[in-house]
DNA sequence: CATGAATGAGGTTTCATTCAT
DNA sequence: AATGAATGAAACCTCATTCAT
């Protein structure tokens, strides 16, 4: 039984731990609080103690860090390097996390799988259309610059841009999530495929 | 209540209809008999009669139209155009299919989602792989076929083509299914998506 | 299992009975819906068959035989016969219906008790605040009547004559379903009462 | 957190002040510690430092003031009024508190609604039955020599007395406790009330 | 064939109670 | 003396499943 201070923060912070595991490996209507209880070691009512309930869990395991895939866009998407730099950087560190984060990828797959659920909170998904139109403006203006400069062929609109990027992107990681499932996934050069799309880029 | 032959045959197919959408909705385990039943005009009892169970109806619905993607793409591979008239015939029509074809898409979503539950049939997982495998190998012989007569770039290997080939049906099937929460994702010109990803290859 | 629609009728009303009897012993909170199942021969998931939850078959009840006490005092009062009369009926009839009639009495209790889960259906409350009122304008005009014609003392309101008058069916009630307890209630003798109540009215 | 012995005195006072209002509010199921706790602006544990548990929390109430009813009663019947006049006086102070004092309310109401559990402890309830028993022996002996005296009539019998006296007062508490919910127990006039019963016992 | 009724397993939630601090 | 954290029993409720009709 955990009585302190930072004991209790160890087990608020186990059950998010937990939580982000169970969800997004069942999803939330199959994941049981049992389960989540258990991974966290306490039982079924702590997590009543911690949080309202279950949506509520799950929520928190969003507001705690929400989509940090914008964070890592954004970042680079404000430094200094030229477009398709910045888009190779971009699909290099994501992909690379996609691989090695377990917790990155569990995040990611429960806001693919969970829409739903983050529609029911205004609040939520109005945070991450913000988030999203924002970081959408400065890829526009990225492409936009690139295009201007040369870089980047001349024949394509920015917008189509974005949605293969992303696709690519949500589509790795679901593959990346499933390689036990998947035949042909075993052993991905993330660099090749990287490069197949800056070339298709290139003016 | 007497019933003929067609009439139990159109339950059938309302429930198998049903369940499709159901399920794609919603996800395996948060979708109820009672919804499936409801969008067939039924009442749970219903599905007793023609399904085992509920994974059997789950089952069903991959046993009557297992992966209709392998077979677009399985017709395609094996017909008679260049490598990257090939890619492009594909992708055309996929693309086309995913933004058109509501019950494609959410076979689609459903074998991206419930891949767990698939495995959990040997024979249904087995098959999957086999034909995966099939197409995976017209896929490599067609990419270096490609390669070696010039049309494809010879700098990167079959294999993360088929990944970011991959990645990005997969991802754009998602994509097109969240349409109403993704704020980009408006108008999207899949013709230019497949002119990027086909420059990207080229030699 | 019960499988007709009389079966299924013949559940519907062993479980109001049940329900009533298990709520006006224990109250609403104490009572567990096993016991009413129980009580009614079924599972606890048929009475979400029958009903949605807990609180809807309290209210079930409710609307089943809202409060008869107000059905029996309203015939009285509308007939023919003196005030005093009236008055002299409806509480024969009414103490004679709590000594007897354990869910007579059982209802009344129930809505005594209750009160704050009445009030927490407003189109209940509403009802129960008409009959009500409407009794109680009918009691007021039988008294004024009754002062008129000179069989009424004519130094009192009616208004007062009323609260007496509900405070001891009320009182009564809890009397009588307390006699276990209460040590003095023993052999009651409901016709004195009476006489003093109505020798109190005389003028 | 250090407290003097007087802070715990107040806490003390503060749970039994808090329990009494709560309790009678929402009957002792429904009745939540934490309601109680927050009410007396504490935490739950602190309950179980004061009280055993729950139920002795609810017993103490009790123990604390039992029935003040009675005391109420029995001063008056032990002076040297006359019979009615002791009725008046009884009546006039009983229903006057119940206006006006919330905590004698609450007291009435908690001993009417948890008969069963006052029954569970043998010797409350012993207490209880003797407290009663010697009232109403001192009532009737009131009673008979009203009757000897002339002052009373002489065709009703001193129990029938009790029982209507004790409804009356039972069931004002009642109303008096649910005038938001009774339309017509807006102003009510106790003395009216009050005289209607001497009037209906007097010889 | 299909329905309506009922079961029962198993999940979520509440809340009295315990206990280290 | 009291708090905050956690437990665990027991309640409510959902829903896949069964089954007489």
């Amino acid at each position: 039984m955990r009585r302190t201070r930072e004991d209790s923060e160890a087990t608020h912070q186990q059950l998010l731990k937990a939580g982000l595991r169970i969800f997004s490996e069942k999803g939330y209507a199959a994941a049981r609080l049992s389960d989540v209880a258990y991974a966290a070691g306490v039982t079924r009512g702590a997590i009543y103690w911690h949080f309202k309930n279950k949506k509520d869990l799950f929520l928190a395991l969003f507001r705690k860090n929400v989509d940090p895939l914008f964070d890592t866009i954004k970042d680079v998407l404000e430094d200094k390097s030229s477009p398709l730099g910045k888009i190779r950087t971009i699909l290099t560190i994501v992909l690379e996390k996609i691989d090695t984060d377990a917790d990155f990828r569990a995040n990611q797959n429960l806001e693919f799988a969970e829409t739903k659920l983050l529609s029911d909170i205004p609040e939520l998904q109005q945070y991450l259309t913000n988030r999203a139109a924002n970081s959408y403006k400065l890829f526009i203006d990225m492409i936009e610059s690139g295009v201007k400069n040369g870089e980047i062929r001349n024949d394509i609109d920015a917008n189509s841009v974005i949605n293969i990027f992303s696709a690519m992107i949500r589509g790795y990681c679901f593959i990346s999530s499933r390689k036990d499932f998947l035949t042909f996934a075993g052993d991905i050069d993330t660099e090749q495929m990287i490069n197949i799309f800056i070339q298709g880029l290139k003016a």
